[in-house]
DNA sequence: CCACTTATTGTACAGATGTTCATTAACTAC
DNA sequence: GTAGTTAATGAACATCTGTACAATAAGTGG
């Protein structure tokens, strides 16, 4: 077949990457919705017919952005477990700690996106990379079978998201390693004095 | 003043409720996106100028629509909290039951909206609701000083979210009173077994 | 280098958007 | 009921959207 590295014809990758950079571009002074595609070409000195040829819409645009940047996430949270081939806590912690030092890496673009409310599948799409990280390995190692293990693992990607939008919406003042530590404290921490109804026997096991 | 009792002009009331039924009537059948305002306002049978009168664009629309959800959803929660004047477990308990028969109750329009992908906003605005209730009670009645306030009671929101979510796209095959003992489940199964760094000190304390 | 493929361009067009304005109709307060 | 306010209407306009098509340029594989 073609295409030396990427896969691609490179005017595509060359059209992709203006096109890319003109709409970050605009967004550091205009909403997105302000922005029209003809702004996009026109900063990107492209024809609108080539945008239309890779893009429906502008959303779709931003989301191929997105995409870049959760390749990355994905990178993050796995490169602890690289080396190893054996599981251990560390590694998970690792991770955790990974996945914020990742969100701070591109806290421009995370800020700009989700601040911008572009994309409403965003959200689902950050979860559904959250939901492939075994956190449930950090839960309990002998876990409790009246929990839907669906519901559990969309409770805590989301929480962890929960997080991740209240660290943006601060400005990112807080460190990564904070946010991990707090994490680890949120999913430890628990209600061992919770008054009702409690089925499940509390003992100290192998610690 | 003027307005009988909701505050507004009859004609205003009249247009935007008959410009609601008419965008939820069109996401039955066509996606949110290739709803035109157009198609709106001639199913509505109104001037398009009436439509900018009152929205800039179509997502404000449907963010009105939600909003009358969303009102719906904070007198479910607070019902249980109406009568007793004291707090107690059972009427968190039952607040958080609430908001899922709440949400059942509304599953078309949650279906929708959310399927639909139109309204980046609603996860932020829900979350916000959410994070008015005191589910901190939940958690632990001595309250690990280490946790971030902020931190923990978006994660709790978004948690939530994700379970609400995780139920929609499961097209509500579970009960209200199901999704609430999963909630409550998740929340009190803690990892008394974890393995890495426990600084907490557990105890059975004044249970 | 050549033959082949395909991305990009320029142009054109129908429809939608967002705004403006004068006119008409409906509502409110009294 | 009347006077005054304001929402709804219809029309018009510049701009943007989404699509189509033929011509050209750039890239690929051999």
């Amino acid at each position: 077949m073609s295409n030396n590295n990427t896969g691609i014809d490179r005017r595509i990758r060359k059209s992709k990457k203006t096109l890319k950079e003109s709409l970050i571009s605009l967004m550091q002074t205009k909403d997105f919705r302000e922005i029209s595609i003809t702004d996009i070409v026109e900063l990107a000195d492209l024809n609108r017919g080539t945008f239309y040829k890779h893009y429906q819409y502008k959303e779709e645009l931003l989301e191929e952005i997105m995409e870049d940047v959760i390749a990355d996430l994905i990178l993050s949270y796995r490169e602890p477990y690289k080396n190893g081939d054996t599981f251990t806590i560390n590694e998970l912690t690792a991770s955790v700690i990974k996945i914020f030092e990742h969100v701070a890496n591109y806290k421009n673009i995370y800020t700009l996106v989700l601040k911008s409310n572009a994309l409403p599948k965003l959200h689902d799409r950050i979860c559904n990379e959250l939901k492939k990280l075994p956190l449930e390995d950090l839960e309990d190692y002998r876990p409790n079978p009246k929990i839907n293990a669906e519901l559990a693992s969309s409770y805590q990607a989301y929480a962890i998201l929960g997080m991740i939008i209240e660290w943006v919406n601060t400005g990112f003042t807080y460190s990564a390693d904070y946010m991990a530590e707090q994490l680890l404290e949120i999913i430890t921490n628990r209600p061992v004095n919770a008054v009702f109804k409690i089925n499940h026997t509390f003992n100290d096991g192998q610690k």
